[in-house]
DNA sequence: GCTTTATATGCAACTATTTGCATAATAGAC
DNA sequence: GTCTATTATGCAAATAGTTGCATATAAAGC
């Protein structure tokens, strides 16, 4: 699976605990992956297990235990090994594709209530990309930026042109349906 | 888990053994739903167990046994029920956008070929995509076509607006990778 | 005649993910 | 002072999905 390989990609930068970690899952990383805490604890303990991260336990008096993880040369062998294999597919999953092909069933109105719902969270989306973008990529990066900024800025822009062709299909099928 | 749902909305239209619905997988469901023919057995299985579907067995002498699977009136409820419950968004999965953020691990070159490993695939895809319009969509559904013709023709179109959006992006990325 | 492809089904083990629950301290708002 | 959010961690059970293996017939190509 790939989230450890994300776990160990943020690792490569600085050490980070699980909560740390969680919080990349909820913000930037959000762009590409997604994972629960729980699912980030798990998979942490899981990488110790097999030596690719290391633990160094903060202790606090009175608190729980600080609990600090960082790359060991193992991980990092591991992920560079990962990353310069083929990527598999991603399977297919779409739930409002099903549901739209059960209109004849259940009826055009529910469907097209649903494509509006998603119309307006794809706006959203697409509203808080641009203040992302202009708050961090304004001017955008060019050949003399450096990497780490470039690459964040077109895991950005996988985001903004995936949003707009969702956006641009849901015109067309809130359309088509209206017409029906 | 919406693999159930996806079935169910195969067998409102027929009958079918867990064979046929394997190959619908493989065919026109999977612009928008994956399963491998172990996963489907065993959820048809599971939803005989809950009274979703009927299971008609047809000996044959010699071969094994045919069953056949159909809707129940339980199974169909449920199916009505999910369709207009609103869509839970699918969690954000892209290994190729974790290995774009590796860039600066392993250098830009072997990132570059996975690129274009992938800018092949997305022309692969649009290519079979026209094919398909060409075949089946030619010419296109209009307001008093079968509906079932329209929301099929809205599956094909959501694949090949994705499809050229990754081809932008694609092309972006290379570009500026190329020129850093 | 032999090999490959298609038909037709599934179990078992493992891996991945979700959901619900649980603990416990600190900081800030009211 | 009490309530709420944040910090910080995780277990357990259930559900979902992958991978490897297994069986057995029939048709078609070479």
């Amino acid at each position: 699976m790939s989230l450890k390989h994300a776990i160990l990609s943020l690792l490569v930068e600085s050490e980070r605990t699980g909560y740390d970690l969680n919080k990349n899952f909820e913000s930037s990383v959000a762009f590409y992956w997604s994972a629960s805490h729980q699912q980030i604890y798990k998979t942490l303990a899981d990488m110790h297990q097999k030596g690719w991260v290391n633990l160094s336990i903060t202790e606090q008096t009175g608190k729980p235990d600080k609990k600090i993880y960082s790359l060991t040369p193992e991980g990092e062998k591991e992920l560079k090994e990962w990353a310069l294999t083929p990527v598999k597919k991603a399977p297919a999953k779409n739930q409002l594709l099903i549901k739209l092909m059960l209109a004849r069933l259940v009826g055009t109105e529910p469907i097209l209530r649903q494509l509006n719902d998603e119309l307006k969270n794809v706006y959203e989306k697409i509203a808080t990309y641009s203040k992302i973008e202009k708050q961090y990529f304004d001017p955008k990066p060019s050949f003399n930026s450096p990497l780490k900024n470039t690459t964040s800025y077109l895991t950005l822009r996988n985001g903004i042109l995936n949003a707009h062709a969702q956006l641009d299909w849901l015109h067309e099928a809130i359309d088509i349906l209206e017409n029906q």
